[in-house]
DNA sequence: AACCGAATCAACCGCGTTGTT
DNA sequence: TAACAACGCGGTTGATTCGGT
């Protein structure tokens, strides 16, 4: 990337300095800053008509004084018709959270898995948001202990306020409105519905790298999907050896986007392999979702740590008191401006 | 109404990776 | 295989907005 302009020939230092001179007069005329409705509206039918790439050459034809990877960003950003714009949904904000504490910064991987989001907002919600409570809380955001007040406090609380969500919205809330199923190929696509039947709005099935192998091998009545909640972990929890089979009262149904699948204790088709990756669920036999209805037993470390229904914090924890609080006390993580 | 600090987010920058010649 | 261009990612910056006094 980096050329000397050593042993060169006289001629060609010339040229050197001539297509310099080129370059600082076109970096003196590129623009910088804002952009405005007229440049947005040039890149947008620019790309209409000839579709996105090569964004250097892209930039001088559609006629911008910007850089190419300034249209790029723009584009990506901003431009693009899907991007969602808005606050982050308690969904996606939970999502965050644990792509998070598995991936890291990986902001652009995590964005992946949240359609209509950029890397850049993400990054922003975990700088404006996440961090500011861990300094506010003086813990390293990196930390294992921040990562547990976040699975401890946190999360739950996320999951209550998508469970409210989830009361005062209609009954006739369809999934596809408010989740997304992610596949075996990591890519993401929004949920649509086969059924007419009303489907939880607060189902979340993610990382399907660990979904059950038999997720795909059966077939099903799509309109029976009633799992209230049902969420897969990627990364696999230390397990209790006592607590390794979850405990289905009811069988479980399983969505993958396209089918619903079926899981229950007494003919073992959850895989060894699988359930243990399974971190909270329960279920509700009559097609609709009962709230009321006590969660099955939770899988892995994770209900150490809380369920899902009470938030519950193991005794004798570092952050059950003081900190604790102070988690419970941010409510303007649960504010959601419109 | 004016000021000011904090919060937010769009945009930029540097650098590593990938693709092309 | 080297050189270069393009791309993409993550960190940082700075303009704007918000909220409190």
């Amino acid at each position: 990337m980096r050329s000397s302009s050593a042993n060169k020939s006289s001629f060609q230092k010339k040229e050197l300095m001539n297509s310099s001179m080129e370059e600082e007069e076109e970096a003196a005329e590129l623009r910088r800053g804002p952009w405005t409705l007229e440049e947005d509206t040039l890149l947008s039918h620019y790309i209409a008509r000839h579709g996105e790439g090569r964004w250097n050459m892209l930039a001088k034809c559609a006629g911008l004084k910007r850089t190419g990877k300034s249209c790029r960003l723009r584009w990506l950003n901003y431009l693009k018709p899907d991007i969602k714009r808005g606050n982050l949904t308690p969904q996606e904000q939970l999502l965050i959270l644990e792509l998070h504490s598995k991936w890291g910064n990986r902001w652009s991987k995590i964005a992946q898995c949240l359609p209509g989001r950029t890397d850049n907002e993400i990054k922003n919600y975990w700088r404006t948001r996440v961090q500011k409570h861990a300094r506010q809380l003086n813990i390293e955001s990196d930390s294992k202990k921040f990562l547990d007040a976040v699975k401890s406090f946190w999360m739950p609380r996320l999951l209550q306020k998508i469970e409210q969500n989830t009361t005062t919205s209609s009954s006739d809330v369809n999934l596809k409105n408010c989740s997304h199923q992610f596949l075996s190929n990591n890519s993401v696509v929004p949920f649509v519905s086969s059924s007419t039947t009303p489907l939880p709005p607060s189902t979340i099935i993610y990382n399907s790298n660990h979904l059950p192998k038999e997720i795909s091998n059966f077939s099903t009545n799509p309109g029976v999907f009633s799992s209230e909640f049902v969420k897969f972990c990627d990364q696999k929890p230390e397990i209790n050896p006592e607590k390794q089979k979850p405990v289905l009262e009811t069988p479980l149904h399983v969505t993958n986007g396209n089918s619903v699948n079926v899981y229950n204790n007494s003919n073992s088709q959850i895989p060894d392999d699988s359930y243990s990756y399974m971190d909270c669920c329960s279920y509700d036999m009559e097609g609709g979702f009962n709230l009321g209805a006590p969660m099955t037993e939770l899988v892995g470390n994770y209900d150490e740590m809380y369920s899902l229904s009470g938030c519950q914090v193991a005794e004798g924890d570092w952050f059950t008191s003081d900190l604790g609080d102070a988690f419970w006390n941010m409510d303007d993580i649960w504010q959601f401006r419109e």
